[in-house]
RNA sequence: GGCCCCGUGGUGUAGCUGGCCUAACACGCCACCCUGUCAAGGUGGAGAUCGGCGGUUCGAAUCCGCUCGGGGUCGCCA
């Protein structure tokens, strides 16, 4: 292979294929460097040598496929080039044949050479033949190859599970297939094969595994795709400590044999609440502290309208002390500060800096000594310090505070590179209140077991119920979840309840389910780990399309074959369908 | 659905406080020269009317509006 030739080939006669990376023509002498996935190599066309292939070589332009014969040899003395792994050496072509030409292209494949995300995926075929993109496609290979050989170690089984499976209307929007046999009903891809998975614990798998295909119909972003990879695991028997000492098996196994970097095992654990009170977030980013403070108890019975407002309303205000941040100016506080404060839902961004032993900023003339006093010892305040304040529902106050914890530490460069700080997110609330209607939802899904402390409160005070649900956070990035599951069905009539459904709708949703563990279901327990995300996060990848091999763009679209496409009338009233006309294409209503 | 950023030859950029832009530079492409280069070099050449539409103006790549496309993000993602 091209980047695999070494001194030790010196004399060899080797045969090689790849693509021309680069030609520098003498007129005469021709120098071109072959590339493969393995690397580069120096070819030289030497006309005394052979004539032929030399005239071939003249004609080679980039991308062209060659195949040559030839032999290795050393470099003439002060010829190496110390930047190639294969510098020292260089291939004699003696013959060469194109096996096939190119056209100019429309984009370079050399990683200094990046052209806008459009063109890429436009020729991603091009894209791929990148040197970054092979490393993180052959990276992600490694990963998923390691997780399926632990777990296989560690005695699971690869179940596959169907792709066409029951539409639901709980959670993501589904992506739907018309069922042509029946028409008018419609299979959905599965947005993770939860319930079979399940079902394969009573079916007595005891340990499933699955790297699987999921499908969720929502809006893309950097770290989301309509499809996307998870490890899937179902264990039977166990409770959270045996599913987290088998994901921390797995996975740092996998990190290192495809990232080449060890990780600390096992990973601390932090409860739902401590996570929000400390970082404004359930997938903080512990890789550096400056953590939110509550500091509604001094400013309880303050002048400043908008805190003492807020907490009379039962809010809390949440400070955020920031060192060096005495060199904000307002323009840059009361503008990107505040919109990043806004964007999660503060009705405002407060702030003070501290100066030459004194306070500045507009709210310091509503607040007392005292009350200035105990928040610089509280937050341990010092000179060139700037504090930011949210106000509102804990809710609101910490996550709008914790985003602006994570600007500040862009800003300030609080962040280490090179450091994954991995950890368990644990007892996540078990239900939460829709703001749209004000019911109670699941957060996790409606199997999830109540955390035991708390199944008193599921019927008196649900918004209060800790679950047995849990995350992986890994750099403020949530990489997966799981739970143990409710298997008894006293219990699991206590949730439906709570939900407000009715054992006949919650039939109607799950009656297979709630059947199948009539016969005898084993406890059982497992996770979800997004595989795009965990390599996106090895490799230092910002977006999971930099390690899926065939992304689609932000708004759902592919530019290389150019879907989705329209659909002819034929096939559509193959499957029964007919489609509601374009909202921009019908006619003009009454304005 | 909301907010923010971007859109100039095949690619990447400059120009964008309006006229000197009949649009510049690098890479790539074409032709010729060149036997030790490795971001090879030299000479010459082709190639964009500045995403699209509309407006302001004597005059727009440069200002405004709409629209299309790309990216980021909030909502959404049990």
């Amino acid at each position: 292979m091209c980047g695999t030739v070494t001194r030790a080939d010196e004399g060899r006669r080797v045969i090689l294929a790849g693509w021309v990376n680069h030609r520098r023509d003498h007129g005469g002498l021709t120098f071109l460097d072959l590339r493969d996935h393995t690397g580069l190599v120096q070819l030289v066309f030497n006309p005394t040598h052979s004539g032929e292939a030399q005239r071939v070589a003249e004609r080679a332009r980039l991308e062209w496929v060659l195949r040559v014969e030839g032999t290795v040899g050393r470099r003439p003395p002060g010829n190496e080039n110390p930047n190639l792994p294969t510098g020292e050496i260089e291939v004699t072509v003696e013959s060469c044949e194109v096996l096939a030409q190119a056209d100019a292209m429309p984009m370079g494949v050399a990683d200094d050479a990046l052209a806008e995300e459009r063109v890429r995926l436009q020729y991603r075929y091009l894209d791929l033949r990148r040197p970054r993109m092979q490393r993180n496609l052959r990276a992600r290979h490694r990963f998923v190859k390691t997780l399926r050989d632990v777990g296989d170690e560690l005695g699971f089984t690869e179940i596959e599970t169907p792709t066409m499976i029951p539409s639901t209307p709980e959670g993501a929007r589904d992506f739907i297939v018309p069922s042509r046999l029946w028409p008018g009903h419609v299979w959905a891809l599965p947005q993770s094969p939860q319930l079979y998975k399940q079902l394969s614990m009573v079916g007595g798998v005891d340990r499933y595994l699955q790297i699987a295909r999921c499908w969720r119909d929502e809006d893309l972003r950097a770290d989301r795709q309509f499809e996307f990879t998870q490890l899937d695991l179902e264990m039977s028997f166990v409770d959270e400590d045996e599913i987290f000492e088998v994901l921390e098996t797995m996975i740092s196994r996998a990190w290192e044999s495809a990232f080449g970097m060890t990780l600390a095992t096992p990973w601390p654990r932090l409860p739902y609440a401590d996570a929000m009170r400390r970082y404004g977030s359930d997938k903080p980013d512990t890789r550096f502290g400056h953590e939110l403070t509550d500091v509604t108890a001094i400013f309880e019975h303050c002048q400043f309208r908008v805190f003492a407002g807020a907490i009379a309303a039962g809010g809390v205000v949440e400070a955020l002390r920031v060192p060096g941040g005495g060199e904000l100016t307002r323009g840059e506080l009361e503008g990107e500060w505040l919109q990043v404060a806004r964007t999660y839902g503060a009705q405002g961004l407060a702030y003070l800096w501290r100066r030459g032993g004194d306070y500045e900023g507009s709210i310091t003339k509503f607040l007392s000594v005292s009350e200035l006093a105990q928040l610089t010892a509280a937050l341990g305040v010092v000179d060139g310090d700037c504090i930011c304040f949210t106000a509102g529902t804990q809710r609101v106050a910490a996550t709008a505070l914790g985003a602006v914890r994570m600007h500040a530490a862009r800003r300030f460069g609080w962040i280490p590179e090179g450091q994954f700080d991995f950890l368990w997110v644990t007892e996540f609330p078990l239900f939460e209140k829709d703001p749209d209607d004000g019911r109670i939802k699941a957060v996790h899904h409606p199997f999830t077991q109540p955390h035991p402390d708390d199944w008193p409160l599921v019927r008196t005070a649900p918004e209060r119920v800790r679950s047995r649900a849990y995350d992986i956070v890994c750099n403020g990035v949530e990489l997966g979840s799981g739970s143990l599951r409710i298997t008894r069905p006293e219990q699991q009539a206590a949730i439906f309840e709570a939900l407000g459904l009715t054992l006949a709708e919650a039939e109607t949703k799950f009656g297979f389910l709630l059947t199948a563990f009539r016969y005898g279901p084993p406890p059982h327990g497992g996770f979800a780990a997004g595989i795009d995300r965990i390599v996106m996060l090895g490799l230092g990848e910002n977006s999971i399309r930099e390690v899926i091999a065939f992304p689609k763009t932000q708004t759902g679209a592919d530019p290389m074959t150019g879907s989705p496409t329209p659909v002819a009338p034929e096939q559509l009233a193959e499957v029964g369908l007919r489609l509601a006309p374009k909202a921009g294409s019908s006619a003009p209503g009454p304005t």
